[in-house]
DNA sequence: CCGTCACATTGACGGTTGTCGATGTATGGC
DNA sequence: GCCATACATCGACAACCGTCAATGTGACGG
């Protein structure tokens, strides 16, 4: 039931495309999955945490600031590190994470 | 029960959290609603149609290259002019949309 | 008016997400 | 070996999201 199909006449009633083109359904999904990751207050500041630091951030100093539990934590940060937005290091018991500033620069680079 | 406080003895076992300021909560909020306006597929072609074209362009010349249903157009529509990534303009019985700039820039910003 | 067109809103549905307590896993000290 | 610590995974729950068919709204044109 498309309402209007892309006739010439349609056109010149209505619009004109100028499709210079777009992205396509695989990029989409991609971008769409690491804006996913930024999409929540608490994955911002935890990122926002890592990425004001000097390099690397122990996962035993996102607990307390956060305000969320230990396992809600570790479950946001999978979500960046999958997101390829951080990096995961285990040293010894404790976890270290960091900024991926290359990704970070790709999606800024779709913002503009 | 926070399994370790930051007294100096803990930071010097674990950690040195070096934390230049972070986003405030309110902050994190707000930029978490316009990341999630960006985090679907079909929300990310709309906008990349839409900053792709010489200025604006019609509702009606959204929903066929979306794949998507007329009511699904319009409900991200309304998303994306949520978030203030987009403007809306009803001109006779057509609707135009058009990018908002400061905003995308305003996004850019955090990520760098 | 009355019909038609462009778009918005509603209602309902399955699927996903954020959250926490409980439990599992791996590392290091004794 | 055994225990404590740091972090991950699991299971369950409510809340939210994307989708479409059906319906509503408001702007022309005759």
């Amino acid at each position: 039931m498309a309402p209007r199909t892309n006739t010439a006449v349609d056109r010149i009633a209505c619009c004109a495309p100028v499709r210079t083109d777009v992205l396509d359904e695989e990029q989409a999904g991609l971008l769409a999955q690491s804006f996913a990751a930024l999409a929540d207050p608490i994955r911002l500041r935890l990122l926002s945490f890592i990425t004001s630091s000097t390099g690397e951030v122990c996962a035993c100093d996102l607990v307390e600031p956060s305000g969320r539990s230990q396992p809600t934590v570790s479950h946001h940060m999978k979500i960046l590190v999958d997101a390829g937005l951080v990096t995961r290091e285990k040293r010894g018991l404790w976890v270290w994470y960091r900024a991926v500033p290359s990704r970070l620069d790709a999606l800024r680079a779709v913002l503009g």
